[in-house]
DNA sequence: TGCCAGGCCGAAA
DNA sequence: TTTCGGCATGGC
């Protein structure tokens, strides 16, 4: 049963190549059939398929991790509809349909942002690699070797400049000191969830190397706090800097992101 | 070969 | 409070 294909979703509430390759993670690769990615979250590994609207998985984790990861719980039909009638958001619902803001894993994902500063995604997707392939543990899993990406406590006890000769460049003391921080429960990721978003940032806007546009990504990437960018607001300020159409938005993780990028690359 | 990227820090004004 | 220079380095 462990490794046997299942089945993860239904009706195409699921897009895995739009929620995987939208930017907002860095850890999936294409594997080599076609729609099917593999990857690893939280020490689990795993293999996803779209074919049509279903989505099926192969993985020795439990199914419910992999539909809260995918936040199948939550039904995007519903909050679409409940936005305001919008060219901007019909347009993307209908460019990026199944594209869902992934659960991601709180450390990851704060790790993963402050490695993309002033960085591109190639990059941040080779260098968090090189983390993982040094620092992380080995999975094998249907034969392929898997790595889990390094614990907090693991990156607090590194001196910066080892973390230097993997690719981090200037980020190696926000990586190492963000780490402390996490690991010394200096900051708490379960105490974060229950703060309001603006309690929340305000917190993490403390942490050394983690500015605005850090924190915000973190909000919503690995503490799903939705609110982090209010849809109309996303809305309201993407139109306002550079219309709306192009293919840079999708249906929720989309707009957000359009949203942060032109916010904070206007700003700057 | 040179430009630039999904920012942030810290000094100076 | 705001502005601005500096920062590492690989992908393109």
């Amino acid at each position: 049963m462990a490794n046997s294909r299942r089945l993860l979703a239904t009706g195409g509430t699921l897009t895995v190549a739009s929620s995987l390759q939208c930017g907002q993670c860095f850890r999936w690769f294409a594997a080599d059939t076609v729609d099917s990615f593999c990857g690893v979250v939280e020490g689990r590994a795993a293999v996803v398929s779209q074919d049509g609207d279903n989505v099926y998985i192969q993985t020795e984790g439990e199914l419910d991790f992999w539909r809260g990861y995918f936040d199948l719980e939550t039904d995007y039909r519903k909050i679409t509809n409940e936005f305001p009638h919008h060219p901007f958001i019909n347009e993307a619902v209908a460019k990026w349909p199944g594209l869902r803001v992934l659960r991601q894993h709180p450390w990851e994902t704060l790790c993963s942002y402050l490695i993309s500063q002033r960085n591109n995604i190639p990059r941040i997707r080779s260098t968090i690699q090189r983390l993982c392939e040094k620092f992380g543990d080995e999975i094998v899993f249907c034969g392929q070797t898997y790595y889990t990406f390094p614990t907090p406590e693991v990156l607090a006890n590194m001196p910066p400049e080892e973390l230097r000769r993997f690719g981090v460049g200037y980020r190696d003391k926000y990586i190492t000191t963000v780490a402390k921080s996490v690991a010394e429960h200096d900051i708490d990721f379960d105490q974060l969830r229950v703060l309001t978003t603006d309690e929340a940032r305000k917190e993490l806007l403390r942490l050394y190397g983690v500015g605005k546009k850090v924190a915000d990504c973190f909000l919503l990437y690995g503490l799903g706090k939705l609110d982090a960018f209010p849809v109309d607001t996303w809305i309201a300020k993407a139109i306002e800097d550079h219309g709306f159409g192009g293919d840079d938005f999708g249906e929720y993780a989309g707009v957000a992101q359009l949203y942060i990028f032109q916010h904070y690359r206007n700003g700057k």
